[in-house]
DNA sequence: GCGGATCCAGAAAGCGCTCTCATGAACGGG
DNA sequence: CCCGTTCATGAGAGCGCTTTCTGGATCCGC
């Protein structure tokens, strides 16, 4: 009928007393064992086996300062969250990263500008050492918001507009909008027309830019603006093809967007990729390679963008939170990383 | 040169002496205020206001061993998890719902098997209150040692074996198969194939008894296992077609599976719907309404079973964390929600 | 108008841990 | 062989908070 009282979670006393040595040893033990002889720190290691004590988190953070956690921001007002696996990838990054350094993952998903408060309350809430945010948007006040909270961050995708003091994690959307639109030129396509991405992100931009690095001088009429949906790629390719029906080249600022334009070239009766080649970006699974017909696209690794902003954030941990002027050697902030993208080549184009 | 001393965050002493009352009183107001007389409420809240205070949560769990922290378990080795939307939806229900009870989302990732040691640690730690965890291989070791964690715990998708103790949420997956083969059946087909998923998925197993459940007597060689992958429904669509090249309808155990299946169709030179009708499972976006032709599919309501789940957790939190025999009203445990399915036409059936 | 019940506020004891500091043993040099 | 070091260990303070317990004021009924 008694059940067992609950069987209280061993303390450090009960191993200190149990291995007959003080709290302070168990702690030096736990901690690493620096200072403390071998064999009293086996004996204290195996009674520590022994009653699978494990500290508490809590009473460790309220001395060291340290949460030994981070916490992961992803703004994204429904659309793109999660219907995309992008968060998904890059969670998994930082995931393995973290583990590795033994902190946890604090998820805080944001979908109005009301929460934002709450965000920045958290965070000043110091209850987390550090923090990675999605920030694609322009003239987002989240970057501020976090940024008034002192704590280190890394963010993911170029913000707008960025500040020296907090690096960025981003994929090089300019350089591979251009190896894609090159790619197009290099098929002896004269007429190559961009689908941009929703202009207030970066990214969009971006690639936008790279397209126009390659042919400055393209007509206005080979450009329409699309959102990143495959209904948005849609309707900027019916638009293409009403004002510039010479055209013989597609560069897509993503797979979705792509998606669209290769339906309404197939309802146009334009043969992909003989008549039109067509390229996305993103390579995003499974899309890309089940279109019809399959996707050129440009990769981006987005795991491995991931495992960066999560290394790059540990770095600046270990170098003390918030180090005052006192620091001895200031050691430059670790700066942005951009990572280089590839052109994946299938059937349209 | 001198920074600011890095500006400590105010505690309840500091806001306890500014407005002249002692910490108790402090903190009974932070805590909803029960039992302090109006007037001194509002000074002190004012004072609150005024400092910026934030309780510290490490002191607080510390005494009220509560952590309103949860963790979120996804045990998926590589595949599918973050290929396929799921998770995320999953992920942005259960955000939702945490953050209205003012709980934290812990992210644990798990890739392997040899993960599940340093989970079971963590858990048992007792740095959260409870545990949401995704479960969907038969025989998995992760629902053990969760529960051996003694931890609250509510698991998404059946978990197999099924334990009293821990409910689960999941779709209603045979009778949403039902409803599929019923549809086609409808359609006047006479010969309905299936493509499973992986068998040692119990989504999987469910989705294969609710076929048979219409179609007890069908023909073993309707019956092609698949993986959950479009290229595992390609292979099993070669397979159907070979071993009866009389089927007029297929109901694939997803929308992955079933948009390989449309492939080998077409190539075929089989007419879908006109020739063979095809239903997916999942309603997953974007692929499902992308494929040629667009995927009639069995729609699961994913974002909603992740709000489930997290308000099934946070009431048997309420009800005090593994309270032992002496609670006076037992007050059943809360059961597993199966939540329906809806099948999306559109043309593929 | 007095005694007892009622209620609000404060004092103080920890929650489990880390870390500084003091202590004493072991050691080596003169 | 003694003294100054060095180094491993233990004692104890305290991180910021909740919560019991207690004191004192207020209120009610008789």
């Amino acid at each position: 009928m008694t059940d067992k009282p609950a069987a209280p979670r061993p303390t450090l006393e009960a191993v200190a007393a149990r291995a007959g040595v003080s709290r302070a040893t168990v702690s030096r033990v736990v901690n690493g064992g620096a200072g403390v002889t071998a064999p009293l720190a086996s004996k204290v290691m195996r009674v520590v086996e022994e009653l699978g004590y494990v500290p508490n988190r809590a009473a460790r953070s309220l001395v060291t300062r340290r949460h030994d956690a981070v916490a992961v921001i992803i703004a994204e007002p429904e659309t793109r969250v999660f219907t995309d696996p992008f968060f998904g990838r890059q969670l998994r990054g930082i995931s393995k990263e973290l583990t590795a350094h033994d902190s946890q993952l604090v998820l805080l998903l944001v979908e109005e500008k009301s929460d934002y408060a709450r965000v920045g309350r958290y965070l000043a809430g110091g209850h987390v050492d550090g923090a990675l945010v999605f920030s694609v948007h322009t003239q987002d006040e989240l970057p501020a918001i976090v940024r008034a909270s002192g704590l280190p961050t890394v963010f993911g995708g170029r913000p707008d507009p960025v500040e020296e003091s907090t690096p960025y994690v981003d994929c090089d959307n300019r350089g591979g909008a251009r190896e894609a639109v090159r790619h197009l030129l290099s098929l002896g396509r004269g007429q190559v027309a961009h689908i941009t991405g929703p202009l207030d992100q970066t990214s969009a931009v971006d690639r936008l830019d790279g397209y126009r690095d390659v042919v400055p001088d393209a007509d206005a009429a080979l450009i329409a603006e699309g959102d990143f949906t495959p209904e948005g790629g849609e309707r900027a390719m019916r638009e293409l093809l009403e004002r510039s029906p010479g055209l013989d080249a597609v560069f897509a600022a993503n797979d979705l967007s792509a998606s669209g334009a290769l339906r309404v070239l197939r309802e146009a009766g334009r043969r992909v990729p003989e008549d039109v080649a067509v390229i996305g970006f993103d390579d995003m699974v499974p899309l890309a390679g089940r279109t019809e017909p399959p996707l050129t696209t440009v990769r981006q690794d987005i795991e491995e963008m991931g495992r960066m902003m999560a290394r790059l954030l540990l770095r600046s941990l270990e170098r003390g939170p918030a180090r005052g002027a006192a620091g001895p050697e200031p050691e430059a902030d670790p700066a942005s990383i951009v990572t280089p993208t590839v052109l994946v080549r299938r059937t349209s184009a």
